[in-house]
DNA sequence: AACTTGCACATTGCATACAAAAAGTGAGCA
DNA sequence: TGCTCACTTTTTGTATGCAATGTGCAAGTT
């Protein structure tokens, strides 16, 4: 069994559906399409190269990320998100950063706390060139940092449930210097509280912060989202 | 808007790839393939009926549920679990029963209490029936009925991620009148608990109940996989 | 004018055909 | 026996064509 070298042959071309599919999943992800807008199969397939037979399979599993809708004899489009579902994915988000944080702080407490200073530094960095528009992917880095430390999987799945949208949704926001510094003032508290081994006061904290950037959420989707 | 008759035309024609996901999941769920077995493209089209174009969409949406794994011109199999995952999805499958149970408890207390209730009571009939083979199934009901009441669609969602491996795990466990006894026990006291509204007191339980599974989980799956 | 109806066109859904990769087979050789 | 290598068979991956469904528009009716 050649197995042993299997890694050396690992170049071997990938399906075009998982390419496609990370592809479609980023141009999403980086706004390049409207929230709700429809996609079309013929277009987007010329457009990747390929035919529409992988693109449909690339169309049923970001369906079933989520990332995007479809109905019957009528496509697909891009997500969208309610009111309803705004409230709900922040009170999910919160319950879910918080286990993270504290598996994290429980199993690798150091490593977690160089990760976060280092992420910080960078933030911080970026806020005082005036950077705003960098400030998003390195908030989102931030968050990301609990879930690398907290062990699971399963979590980390957890995550990838509303992981996606807000990356999406974080190009629909205004940063002003004010929140900017809000923000990043809690991203400061939140580290100095897993320093000191006050768990409980870190989780108030982390809930607060993510809470905040809910009613600005709600607004640009408001904005973005003209129909009705 | 003729939305109000909307109900009379529900009868359209479903496109198979929903109609092949769902009979394919529930095969998995129902045991009628073994954890880890390959399925064949052209043979189970054939089976269903269908051409393998849809049937591979079907694949791409259960891999995405993880119910399958595939490798790239090796075909698609049944999922398995080591004993690592076996240990994070019992971690993570607690988080979230508690959430759940917490939420439920807060936000429709008597509702979630009714539910629960009629539930055990299904279960104790069928035990004392000795009908144990429809022990597990009614188990799920159980711990579903957190979830419905959460009225959170996200928290159900993560749900979803460990349901329907337990869901099609449950097969392999076999019961003793011993365990059966001990889960009614457990159910009964998280019941009595939340009814006194000693919330942290049912989770503790509902904790134990789930941890108590695990080992079980981990002995038949062991049973199951005679590979390596 | 508002509202249906019929029809052409656009788009999705699915089956088939072909290409590419892996798995199986067996002869040849040490 | 155990190994390699060429060849065949099987299986997966992708493209194309046709059928089924939805959409838009214009003509006809009230």
């Amino acid at each position: 069994m050649e197995v042993s070298r299997r890694w050396v042959l690992d170049i071997k071309r990938q399906p075009t559906v998982h390419l496609v599919a990370d592809r479609l999943r980023e141009a999403i992800i980086e706004g390049h399409f409207a929230i709700g807008e429809p996609l079309n199969e013929a277009r987007l397939a010329q457009e990747f190269n390929v035919s529409r037979t992988p693109l449909r399979e690339v169309f049923r599993i970001l369906e079933t990320e989520r990332l995007l809708s479809s109905e019957p004899y009528r496509g697909v489009r891009v997500f969208t998100m309610d009111d309803d579902e705004t409230e709900e994915i922040t009170a999910f988000r919160i319950h879910i950063e918080t286990i993270a944080l504290r598996e994290a702080a429980r199993l690798a407490k150091e490593p977690l706390l160089a990760d976060l200073r280092e992420v910080t530094a960078r933030i911080e960095k970026v806020v005082s060139a005036g950077q705003r528009d960098l400030f998003a992917a390195l908030d989102t880095e931030f968050h990301d940092v609990f879930v690398t430390h907290a062990g699971n999987r399963y979590v980390g799945r957890a995550f990838d449930l509303f992981r996606w949208r807000f990356a999406a949704l974080r190009h629909l926001l205004k940063h002003d210097e004010q929140v900017l510094e809000r923000s990043c003032n809690g991203h400061r508290q939140i580290i100095e509280m897993i320093a000191q081994d006050r768990i409980d006061d870190a989780c108030e904290i982390l809930g607060e912060h993510i809470q905040n950037g809910k009613n600005r959420f709600m607004q640009s989707l408001k904005e973005a989202l003209p129909q009705k």
